[in-house]
RNA sequence: GGGCCAGUAGCUCAGGUGGUAGAGCAGCGGCCUUUUAAGCCGUUGGUCGGAGGUUCGAUUCCUCCCUGGCUCACCA
């Protein structure tokens, strides 16, 4: 055990001193009649009127014998008033017993301060939880309408590590994992409106696959054999297509074992929507709606700021095949072009590519270092290489390329879809190519997925299928410059220091 | 993994061309029965991220390491 600062000292032995005159400092409820914002909101009709509510002590100015505080709960901050010779003795020192961060509930009438706040007359005052650890202290003004926070608790390593610390003190941080919540729901919503089925499919897999991406492994001890944590939900997805229900989708976490960084946290959350008897043109039709309609739901406007830029959502977004956008911003056009052209081009654009790369890949490498950032407003990029979509249709006019698109927003890519691929000997030729890659060294090829196959030799309808990346798109809608800031607990090294 | 930056009290930060540290807020003690960044007086609190080195002496200089941020690479 750490020796215990000195606050942590002082708080236990008030804990203590409670103790001994008789408090209870972890009761076991208080029964509520309103929240802050009720009273707030509803002032003319409670003035006066009896009320309870709880929170954590926020702030606290004590004057001889009365005391202002705040607590905070859910949706805001109230302040009371507390009066000696109100609660009589023995409150007023429980009361001066208390610390900021403890949690109290408070009965009493309402009433409005002479500098006008709306207040709490507290009549009885009761302690619902000792904090024994001290909360930092963030005070703020209003002037002229602005608020100024003095000493924000700031430190990015310390709000990420102890989140529950930065949601009680940032409140921006709540609205925003708010905003996450609501996103999803009118998501949910608006998929539920065409009468898809939200369904659950396994995150412990034998086999990984649907994406390209290295896996965490993990062992069963009973059945002792490996399993892997899923990267993506889509091979499960389909077979449920295959197993008759023609619309499924899910919300679930997917994991890769990848680098971390600003768009990248190893544990993140995918939607993933397949649709029978529809194709890619389809769903991007849906998918600026699902997106545009969320965000109108939760923003109430599909115009927003994202890190300065401004940015509409509204449908139609613009469509742009991927050899036109490599062709517009870099004016080569490399269609049609094998593998060793294609180096050169990169060559030329002064892109590295490596050996063990494919034509697929050094076509990537030209479109996300030169394309893929300037795309602003919301761009569909279609029509991708046949050699990076293993799980795609081939596109109907050019056998070269597959029916898949992605949404580019903020020069990000927060979803893929596809015109998926239902043909079960082209699908296993494709699953083919991706075991040679792997034989040449490429870790991120997928895996042969016989059942899979199997499934798709029963019959897979034709079906339009979609990811979107829930956490850049809550990133955008709520202006967070970093993936961090909308999980709730990112991925951080283990830290050293005891507690 | 590379580069740059940061780590000093519970929080936000100063400081030091080497003599073991300061402020504000919080805390503690006192005054104060409508305050609001409450105020006034007094005051406690720190292995200056860690280890090693140089030195009479290191928080300061050097080396390595840890953690984080940004960025490039990698990666959807």
């Amino acid at each position: 055990m750490e020796e215990l600062n000195q606050l942590i000292l002082q708080r236990r032995e008030k804990l203590l001193k409670l103790q001994e005159m008789g408090i209870n400092p972890y009761p076991y409820e208080f029964s509520r009649t309103h929240s802050s914002a009720d009273i707030l909101a509803d002032f003319e009709k409670l003035q006066e009127k009896e009320v309870a509510v709880a929170g954590r002590i926020m702030s606290n100015r004590l004057m001889g014998k009365a005391a202002f505080f705040h607590i905070q709960d859910m949706p805001g901050k109230i302040q009371i008033y507390l009066k000696k010779d109100e609660v009589g003795e023995k409150t007023f020192e429980v009361y001066k017993l208390l610390d900021m961060g403890d949690i109290v509930g408070v009965n009493g009438k309402v009433f409005k301060t002479h500098t006008g706040e709306i207040t709490i007359y507290c009549q009885k005052l009761e302690l619902l939880s000792k904090s024994l650890r001290p909360l930092p202290i963030v005070k703020e003004k209003v002037e002229e309408g602005k608020k100024i926070v003095y000493d924000p608790f700031s430190d990015k390593e310390l709000r990420y590590r102890q989140r529950y610390v930065d949601l009680l003190v940032n409140p921006e941080v709540r609205e925003v994992f708010i905003k996450r919540t609501r996103i999803i729901s009118a998501m949910r919503q608006f998929l539920n409106q065409y009468d898809f089925l939200e369904v659950q499919t396994p995150i412990l897999q034998p086999l990984y696959g649907g994406a390209a991406a290295r896996p965490f492994v993990t062992h069963h001890n009973a059945l002792d054999m490996k399993l892997y944590l899923r990267i993506a939900d889509e091979l499960y997805l389909k077979r449920l297509i295959v197993g008759g229900f023609d619309g499924v989708y899910e919300f679930g976490n997917d994991f890769r074992n990848e680098g971390i960084d600003r768009f990248h946290n190893p544990e993140f959350t995918q939607m993933e929507l397949y649709v029978a008897y529809k194709d890619y043109h389809w769903m991007m039709e849906f998918t600026e709606q699902l997106i545009s309609r969320a965000a109108q739901e939760v923003l109430k406007t599909t115009r927003i700021k994202y890190q300065g830029q401004e940015i509409d959502l509204a449908p139609p977004w613009r469509r742009l095949p991927l050899f036109e956008g490599i062709k517009k911003f870099t004016g080569r056009d490399l269609a049609g072009l094998d593998e060793n052209k294609l180096r050169r081009e990169a060559e030329n654009l002064g892109v590295s590519v490596e050996d063990s790369w494919g034509g697929g890949k050094i076509i990537d490498e030209i479109f996300g270092e030169f394309v893929e950032s300037k795309l602003i407003q919301p761009t569909f990029i279609t029509d991708y290489p046949l050699e990076m979509s293993p799980l795609a249709k081939k596109h109907r006019q050019n056998p070269q390329l597959v029916e898949r698109f992605e949404p580019i927003i903020a020069g990000k890519e927060i979803g893929n879809a596809f015109s998926e691929l239902n043909d079960p000997i082209d699908q296993r030729e494709r699953f083919e190519g991706q075991m040679e890659l792997r034989a040449k060294g490429d870790e991120e090829a997928q895996v042969l997925d016989e059942d899979f196959i199997r499934a798709l030799e029963h019959g897979m309808p034709p079906t339009a299928g979609l990811g979107i990346g829930i956490d850049r798109l809550v990133m955008l809608l709520t202006d967070s410059p970093s993936i961090r800031d909308v999980i709730f607990f990112p991925h951080m090294r283990p830290e050293q220091s005891n507690l």
